[in-house]
DNA sequence: GCTGAAAAGAAAGGCAA
DNA sequence: TTGCCTTTCTTTTCAGC
């Protein structure tokens, strides 16, 4: 990716409500090419969207743990992603290399949700569950290197 | 939080670019009052900013991996996230209860950069790293249930 | 809290150079 | 790519309920 490329999103990756004529300003650029390039960069999907961050704290979702699965019986069809889905809790879901089969981000409002939810987790996938509590949260969701 | 407010946060998480008309519509209020609204859910924290997704792939930081540092020697002062806050490779740091101290969400380009990653890591901050590849990611960073 | 209106600003598109 | 122009939409503020 190009020079320019990079600036406007790496801007609009720490403000994406940026208007652009200050997008403009910033790549020292026209509005209308700066336009132009915002609507490349989303059409080629390298900028996939907007959203807002919230707080989990405000949102009465102050527990964040990392669930570690694998499957209660390894010959069965791995359909765990799918079989957890409509879980609201669960933030993200990841595939990975080592002794589990996918970890899990999850938010909570406390011990009891959490174990709650790990019992959800376990009877809809058929898993096995580690978890780790996270206690704080030094930094999270930082701008890449672009 | 009241019902309007839910409405309000859970449609910006999904588009954080939505305009106050489109806003108002929606949670069936007039523009100012939206507005008003939003201005206060963003001083409260509870919208702590707006930020554009991007894929990682498409700038070239294909590889995501969870990397669990514990200090090679406990005794020893525990301030790994600020030595670590400047490698723009980590994602995100969260403090753990467990056996590991910090879990760690890195993006690099390659198993190369990663390799030199966990070195800068483990000089940087004095730990031991144990490092978990994120093959693929089915979903991340969803939508809280507000 | 809310509404509605007015003024200022930005988005989106076209077009000539 | 710039610069300009136009139309439409959005943001922002303010008086008043």
């Amino acid at each position: 990716m190009e020079e320019t490329d990079r600036a406007i999103v790496a801007a609009l990756t720490v403000d994406g409500r940026l208007s652009y004529t200050d997008l403009a300003e910033r790549v020292g650029l026209s509005v209308s090419a700066v336009h132009q390039r915002v609507r490349r960069l989303e059409q080629r999907g390298v900028i996939k969207g907007y959203a807002a961050q919230v707080s989990f704290e405000a949102l009465d979702l102050p527990l964040t743990a990392f669930v570690a699965i694998r499957p209660f019986d390894p010959s069965q069809p791995d359909d765990a992603p799918e079989r957890l889905a409509h879980l609201p809790e669960i933030d993200s879901c990841y595939s990975v290399a080592g002794e589990d089969f996918y970890l899990l981000l999850v938010r909570v409002a406390g011990p009891a949700d959490l174990e709650r939810l790990l019992q959800e987790i376990r009877t809809a996938a058929n898993v096995t569950t580690r978890t780790t509590v996270v206690l704080s949260t030094p930094y999270e969701k930082r701008s890449p290197r672009i």
